[in-house]
This record gives structure tokens, C-alpha cells and sequence, in this order.
DNA sequence: AAAAAAG
């Protein structure tokens, strides 16, 4: 099967062979079709599937074929702002011969930004890309032209809804026209996706190509340390190893800040990254990420899923995220495109059962390394401990009376909010 | 459990 089986209109053809698409992928064999015959569409998939084309493509082909273009045709709804971005660069390096117009709207910007993008919006252009906090912002000082849209299209609508945009997007579709063909796609499909679906969806289609496995070309390992080793750890893993490309994943903002100036400290050169930053150095570090002039990048879950760097060979979970989804899209940076990579996941005591939950989740056992000797001795299984009855269940809690609660942990201050 | 997104 190759894209002249879907006889798009021969100027995005010209766009698509100049972006070197030759063979569709699956979800593209199945969705374009679905979508050029007019019916609503959930799909489930994954980034690095092809997903992005697999609507574009045919909604530019349909905006191509409008015998009379509206203001705006098509709106494409994405939870953060660097995705919102890579999909307007993709319209654009296919929309190139085809004089379709786009934008991305999102937040964080300069006032021209803004100016800009209220420009658009009420003067017309054919694809608007947003994050739904600013669209809102937009729509909230009216005169956006968005009355005679033909395309609706949710990207990581799992995503969204866990971000808490259920609200916002109602809002933003009741804007929207009645008649409409409207396009979801989900990395999960869980009963709150279904449910919101049905309030936005009329009798779609459906294409599932998602898995709870990863790549096979990720190299999956784990270490068992105590948080006192893992910064060591972590920097004979970077020096010790052959990698170009590395992003490592921590779990809190915080974490991914004293984690950078640590590494700093010890020689290396990394660039941290989250939502903390400027919209504007979020931007250039991502670019000179992707230019390989910088090599290690650290991140929040922001950059866990719909981030497409080519040549990443390494991710490191220096932590273990709390949701198995997102070890799965955090590794998935990796090995992208027919590639191979490494992915390493530190585990303390306090994640091992998360970690559990993980290996259950894919159906798979990850190989523990043993820790390198100039790092002693690491925490032993708690799972593999014996009783002293000679099995291996978990110590039943303690008995107490009047049924008072022992204080293990104290909260530190900074761990709040 | 935290992240992100509107200032």
C-alpha cells in the first residue's frame, strides 16, 4: 500500500513525498479511510505510530477539496504546548504546495504572540492548532471565526481530561457547529474517555492499534538503589555508556532542578526542562535538543509523551512514574522510527511495588542490574525477603491496640504543594 | 502523585 491509494489531492501528495512519507503506517491503512468517508473517528494510539498524518492528511485533503473555504476548517485540540507546536509544523511541511493556512495558539507567550494569534483567528486561517486555556482566552473576547468549522480533531484526549480540561473543552465545542465530523484520539481508552466521547462523537468508527507494550527496540533495565546512589549511579551510567541522546525523566518539578544542578556540579553538561521555564526557552532548548547540541536533557512528565526527537538513546526513569502509562510513553522517547535504545529505571524501596505494577501492566519482567561495586551494597528485594516460616509473603502490619496509627514518615516541608 | 494549562 503506498499514499497514492488514497487519492489525496496532488499538491499535498507533492508535500508528502518532500516530508519523505513513503509507506503508510497502520494506523494511517486504517484511519484515512475512515475519515475521508466522512464518519467520526476514536482511535487509540500511541505517538510514534503515525498518528498526527493519520488525521492531517486526510483533513487537508478534505480542506483542499471545500469548494468554498470557511475562515477557519479545521481545529486541532492538543494538551501542551510542545506538542501543539509539532503539529503545526507538521501541517506546515505538508500544507507547503497546497496554500493551507495554520496556527498554533497557545499560551505563555509575548503580547505580539497574543496579537497575532487574535489576529488569526478573526481574520481566518484554514487549521488552528491550540492548547485549550488560551483558545478559551481567545473565545472569551469574541469575533473568533469558528462558525463554519468542518474538522474537530482531540489529540491525547486522555491527556486532557487528566489535565483537568474536560470543562474547557465543552466549552470550546459548544462553540463549535452541530455538523461537524469530529476525530478523538487516545493513547487509552478508559469508561471517562468513552463517556466524553459520547457527548462529543455521532456514531464514530473505531481503530484500535494500542498496546501496553513498548517498543520492541527499547532495551529495558532497572537498578535497584537507595536515593543516596542514585546521582552517582546515574553518572557512571551517562559516562560509562555510548549515548548521544538522553532525556531523563523525574517526577516533580523540583526533582528535575536539584537533579540538574547536581549533575552540573558533577561535570556534566545538561539543561533541564519544565513547565516552570519560559514558553521561549522551553522552545530553544527543545530545539537544540533536537539539534544535538545539547545531549542531556532532564524533564518533567511534559515532556513524556508527543515529544518526536529522532536519535535518543538513552531514557533514564530516576524515578518510577506513579501510572504505567507514563513509564511506557517516558521509554517510548526512545527507539523510535525502526531504532534501538536503552531505557534504565532506578527503583528505591519506596517505588518497588509502582515498579511492580509496571512489569504487571506490560506483561513483562525487566532485568535488575546488579549495582556497580564502587557503589556497595544497594537495598535487597523486599519482595524476595523470607519469613521466618521459610515463605516469601509480605509481613502482615503490626497489630495495634485501640487501633492508633504510627507515625512512619514525616512529611517534609518542601514535599507539600 | 504530579504534571500541565490562563493569567
Amino acid at each position: 500500500m503506498t499514499f497514492t491509494d488514497f487519492a489525496f489531492d496532488d499538491q499535498l501528495l507533492d508535500g508528502l513525498n518532500s516530508m519523505g512519507f513513503k509507506t503508510p503506517t497502520p494506523i494511517q491503512t486504517q484511519a484515512i479511510p475512515i475519515v475521508q468517508s466522512a464518519h467520526d473517528l476514536i482511535a487509540c494510539a500511541q505517538t510514534g505510530t503515525g498518528k498526527t498524518a493519520s488525521y492531517l492528511l486526510p483533513v487537508m485533503d478534505g480542506i483542499c477539496r471545500l469548494e468554498k473555504r470557511p475562515p477557519i476548517s479545521a481545529l486541532i485540540l492538543a494538551p501542551t504546548r510542545e506538542l501543539a507546536l509539532q503539529i503545526d509544523q507538521q501541517v506546515e511541511g505538508l500544507a507547503y504546495f497546497t496554500g493551507i493556512t495554520s496556527i498554533a495558539i497557545y499560551g505563555g507567550g509575548n503580547g505580539i504572540d497574543y496579537e497575532q494569534q487574535r489576529r488569526s483567528l478573526r481574520e481566518g486561517v484554514d487549521i488552528v492548532i491550540a492548547t485549550p486555556g488560551r483558545l478559551i482566552a481567545h473565545l472569551n473576547s469574541g469575533g473568533v471565526l469558528l462558525d463554519q468549522l468542518k474538522y474537530l480533531v482531540l489529540d491525547e484526549a486522555d491527556r486532557m481530561l487528566d489535565m483537568g480540561f474536560q470543562e474547557d473543552l465543552l466549552r470550546i465545542v459548544g462553540k463549535l457547529p452541530k455538523v461537524r465530523q469530529t476525530l478523538m484520539f487516545s493513547a487509552t481508552m478508559p469508561a471517562k474517555i468513552r463517556k466524553f466521547a459520547e457527548k462529543l462523537l455521532n456514531n464514530p468508527q473505531h481503530v484500535n492499534i494500542a498496546t501496553s507494550k513498548p517498543a520492541e527496540g527499547i532495551k529495558q533495565e532497572a537498578y535497584r538503589t537507595f536515593d543516596e546512589q542514585k546521582n552517582k549511579l546515574l553518572l557512571s551510567l551517562l559516562k560509562e555508556g555510548d549515548y548521544n541522546s538522553i532525556i531523563i525523566f523525574a517526577s516533580t518539578k523540583e526533582k528535575v532542578k536539584h537533579l540538574s544542578t547536581d549533575l552540573r556540579k558533577l561535570g556534566l553538561k545538561v539543561k533541564a526542562f519544565h513547565s516552570d521555564l519560559k514558553q521561549e526557552e522551553r522552545q530553544e532548548i527543545l530545539l537544540n535538543f533536537k539539534n544535538k547540541k545539547v545531549s542531556v536533557l532532564i524533564g518533567t512528565d511534559v515532556l513524556s509523551r508527543g515529544i518526536d526527537v529522532d536519535g535518543i538513546d538513552l531514557v533514564v526513569n530516576f524515578d518510577v512514574p506513579g501510572d504505567p502509562e507514563d513509564y511506557i510513553h517516558r521509554i517510548g522517547r526512545t527507539a523510535r522510527a525502526e531504532t534501538t535504545g536503552t531505557a534504565i529505571t532506578l527503583v528505591n524501596n519506596k517505588d518497588f511495588r509502582k515498579f511492580k505494577a509496571i512489569e504487571e501492566f506490560m506483561g513483562r519482567v525487566v532485568d535488575i542490574i546488579p549495582l556497580p561495586e564502587f557503589l556497595g551494597e544497594g537495598p535487597s528485594n523486599p519482595l524476595a525477603s523470607t519469613n521466618k516460616n521459610g515463605n516469601n509473603r509480605r509481613k502482615k502490619k503490626p497489630f495495634r491496640k485501640n487501633g492508633q496509627r504510627k507515625h512512619f514518615s514525616k512529611k517534609k516541608p518542601d514535599a507539600v504543594g
